[in-house]
DNA sequence: TTCTTTTGGTAAAACGCTTTCGGAATTTGG
DNA sequence: CCAAATTCCGAAAGCGTTTTACCAAAAGAA
């Protein structure tokens, strides 16, 4: 059938241990014999079995990803997959290969689904969502002392590896932004309490505002769920304070929307009499106007540093614990002043 | 180390024969003995190594899904991560695994990649984009008989098995949508001619109106670039039209929002006076007001579908070329009459 | 009863690699 | 020029499973 390292050390005629230090590119071999075996491999389309190789090396050249990839998940999160995308860019590039772990659907809890993924030497190392990382599972990581990266930092104090968006600082540059563009009475409209993202990016806007002397009052701060017409009530009652704010932060897109249309709906000029500035950038960003000033975070770079992080680690298992903040950037769009 | 299967052979009194036919649930083992040998398995927290097995029993239970990860991915084509998600769910479901295998960044070309992949056996089958179709990746996924299913139909004649949308009887939904709730000249707009997506709609759109007996003018029917203004001025030029359409058929959300802003530019009601039908629904149709009619297809279940289809090729090796073509539906919203 | 199946189990041979170890040949150093 | 080191290569021992071939004992069929 197909051709193994037999055949190529047959028609070579060297043993197969030579055959074996030519395809994984190792000394003592000579120009000659190295060059000899390359013509028989090509000749024969020889390809050397993946799984006979790991079992020999005791490694698989494959890293999961687990998560959770249900149904509709594009929706709820529409920009995990630019991560996985960076990830497995990076690891393919160095020829890892990634594999998808669904922690939801194996049938299993996700410890025990763990704990089998690492005992069967599937994998040579994991990148988890830190929505997965519960103190148990940071356990069994521990225990077997298996390579791995959590996406976001993990909800309690972990000595864990970890990287994630700095959404304090993505915080301070939005008040930073609106600031040196001369507003002087800003508002912040998060999403839920219960919603860790938008509560850092709170405390992070909070923490701006006091380094510049600013005040913050508490009928500037709106906490919204997920519903335009929600949000547009929301945004209209700002500007119905006795101050209104002429600079708005919204930490979505969905926010952004509602309070561009309630700005617009009471006749003011964006960005002439009210900034706005939005996080998190979107494929439908031009389908708004004006289009809307973003703080957001490469995430497929993200995504490229976590993949590389892990090889590392998988490279040298003494590396020590790694945590790494992903720096925002400024889209300059159409709703702050220059 | 972890455990191996001699040491559960050991501990249980049986030979590794028996460990294994109780591991993979097979015949001839008393109640008994498979009883004892499972609490020594429980025991030992022993969990079968996946490179042995994967090389004794000469498959991986593992599948590929080939195609392009890469930076913005998700901006392109933000509905594929809802194809992967439907894939994963359900292999994960009959325990195989689903690893990503991008064929851009390995360092070589599609077909080189491909042939290696298959003859390392490091997978049982492959999904593949139909983008990495060629003729020459035909001749190679027949010639070692390797399970696949094409996401997306060929460009070319084929025998290869795939899955796709069914474009020319979404443009009939949309059609008959359209016309069923009063709409009497209808437009098109599509996007570029290279792109066949669009292409195939158009055809659809052609035949849908021919079966009705209604008749298409081509200056109703226009191609537009991925940009908002143009698509403006390119829905502008449609309602300038001596008799201007009142139902309008938009390939993407895109044009949906371009074609929109023109018509309440001009100051018509939607859809009082004009009607409006997009393609493909995403996670940010709540921001547009009226929230748009959309035809779309479920993307998840595509996957589902291509993986269950896959794995029955992999089980069984005989079974014939499958193609399989999603029905689309309508999400009736507020750009069209009732 | 006697012959045939079925059941429960084992020993041993793959599966296709990597790696260690040792030996011969060659190069280096002093 | 000789000892020491280095280079090149092969034999053989794993790696941890699955599977085949075979055997004894039990069950069924006649």
């Amino acid at each position: 059938m197909t051709s193994t390292i037999n055949d190529i050390a047959r028609e070579a005629g060297v043993s197969i241990a030579t055959v074996s230090k030519v395809i994984n590119n190792k000394a003592h071999v000579s120009p000659d014999t190295r060059k000899k075996v390359l013509q028989v491999m090509e000749k024969l389309h020889y390809t050397p079995n993946v799984s006979a190789a790991n079992l020999a090396r005791r490694s698989s050249m494959n890293v999961l990803y687990a998560d959770r990839f249900y149904k509709g998940l594009p929706y709820e999160n529409p920009h995990m997959f630019d991560i996985v995308c960076g990830v497995s860019h990076e690891l393919s590039r160095k020829g890892y290969r990634l594999s998808l772990l669904n922690l939801d659907s194996c049938g299993k809890k996700p410890e025990a689904a763990m704990e089998e993924v690492i005992l069967s030497r599937v994998a040579d190392g994991i990148i988890i969502s830190s929505a997965f990382v519960t103190a148990r599972m940071e356990r069994l990581l521990l225990k077997y002392d298996f390579p791995q990266i959590c996406i976001g930092e993990p909800a309690f104090d972990t000595i864990l590896s970890w990287i994630d968006t700095n959404n304090t600082l993505s915080s301070n540059l939005a008040v930073e932004h609106l600031v040196s563009t001369g507003c002087r009475t800003l508002a912040f409209m998060g999403g839920r309490r219960e919603d860790s993202i938008f509560m850092d990016r709170l405390r992070g806007f909070r923490s701006a505002m006091e380094r510049r002397g600013l005040e913050v009052s508490e009928d500037y701060i709106t906490y919204n769920p997920p519903d335009v017409e929600a949000i547009f009530r929301s945004a209209s009652a700002l500007l119905e304070l006795p101050v209104p704010p002429d600079g708005i932060i919204c930490t979505n897109s969905l926010m952004a929307v509602g309070a561009m249309r309630a700005i617009q709906a009471k006749g003011l000029d964006i960005p002439g009499q009210v900034s706005l500035i939005a996080f998190d950038d979107h494929p439908y960003s031009p389908m708004v106007s004006p289009q809307p000033t973003i703080i957001d975070v490469d995430l497929f770079s993200l995504g490229v540093h976590a993949g590389n992080l892990l090889l590392k680690k998988i490279r040298d298992p003494a590396m020590l614990v790694q945590t790494y903040t992903a720096l925002p950037r400024l889209l300059l769009r159409g709703t702050t002043r220059l």
